[in-house]
DNA sequence: GGTAGACCTGGACGC
DNA sequence: GCGTCCAGGTCTACC
């Protein structure tokens, strides 16, 4: 079947795809000379597809195997999640106007971020970021969905994400030493256990109403969730009110302002208090000029 | 509430 | 090939 799926305007498929890292992450793949994104999703019937993604005008095409009426509904649920099709960004380009550094981003339909179809998906991708390589995320993500991820029914090199139930029916050793999740391992394998068996939800925080502050509480509950990883969280759920504070904002602020002096978190975050609501996005789209490494 | 040290992996480097 | 050092956030114990 294919479809195409309309996006509020300003939009453009290659900027949302490119918000952050997640488009080198399996099962995840975007082509950026043919403008192709694919997904390898397992849809709640327990049926596996690949997604072929690409803008068209107006929003994005998908083309993917046959579906029932259900799974029809729930693909366009997820691909308007995952692109963040419907968010309206009117707001913070309002503000970003009177900011030479973020002059670009109405022009460049900034501010969408790729998203994961699960909320659970976005948490533990979010956990293999942490204290370590960009290198060792993508290893780490790939180990997972090699060994735990349900296959094509035509391809079975190519996986989907693992399910919760999938993950809590393993063990602590075996995603020590064999995905190589290190002391991730058991905080991904307790949250995989309470989103199994319903003690967690968080595919209601996509839809939550609780006040960010609250939220970000909630989140860094979370065995393997911190400051920076719980920011992170929130950006993905369309609230920017905090930074994800890491090693490369402290970097970035630093050459912005202190000339490469060393600078503490709490500098970081008093650059960009201005920007309040829009703090994450402000820091996450600012026009940086420090490049180096 | 703030701080120090441990947690792990893999790459870089020196020998 | 081997050993050592380092980068990367979070957790826990302690003050």
């Amino acid at each position: 079947m294919q479809k195409t799926l309309t996006a509020r305007q300003p939009f453009i498929f290659h900027t949302t795809v490119r918000s952050h890292g997640w488009w080198q992450l399996v099962p995840f793949h975007y082509m950026e000379t043919t403008g192709l994104l694919t997904y390898i999703l397992r849809l709640s019937s327990g049926k596996v597809v690949d997604l072929h993604i690409r803008e068209a005008p107006g929003g994005v095409s998908v083309e993917t195997a046959t579906l029932t009426q259900s799974e029809h509904d729930e693909l366009i649920c997820l691909i308007t999640w995952m692109l963040d099709l419907d968010r309206d960004l009117t707001a913070f380009y309002a503000v970003a106007r009177r900011e030479p550094k973020l002059a670009h981003v109405e022009q460049k339909a900034c501010g969408r971020v790729l998203r994961s179809p699960t909320f659970f998906e976005d948490v533990v991708r979010t956990i293999l970021t942490t204290n370590t390589l960009w290198a060792a995320t993508k290893r780490m993500t790939t180990n997972l969905v090699d060994q735990f991820g349900e296959s094509l029914e035509t391809d079975a090199s190519q996986k989907a994400f693992p399910t919760p139930d999938r993950l809590a029916a393993t063990t602590e050793a075996q995603l020590r030493a064999e995905t190589r999740l290190g002391y991730r391992a058991p905080y991904i394998l307790e949250l995989a256990q309470r989103e199994s068996s319903g003690e967690l939800n968080l595919e209601a925080y996509k839809t939550s109403n609780l006040p960010t502050l609250q939220m970000r509480k909630e989140l860094m509950k979370i065995k393997g969730i911190g400051a920076y990883a719980a920011a992170n969280l929130l950006m993905l759920l369309g609230r920017s009110d905090f930074i994800p504070l890491d090693s490369w904002a402290l970097k970035m602020v630093s050459h912005e302002w202190y000339d490469g002096q060393p600078v503490t978190p709490a500098q970081v975050e008093a650059a960009f208090e201005k920007w309040a609501e829009f703090k994450g996005l402000a820091y996450w789209f600012w026009n940086w000029s420090y490049t180096g490494s």
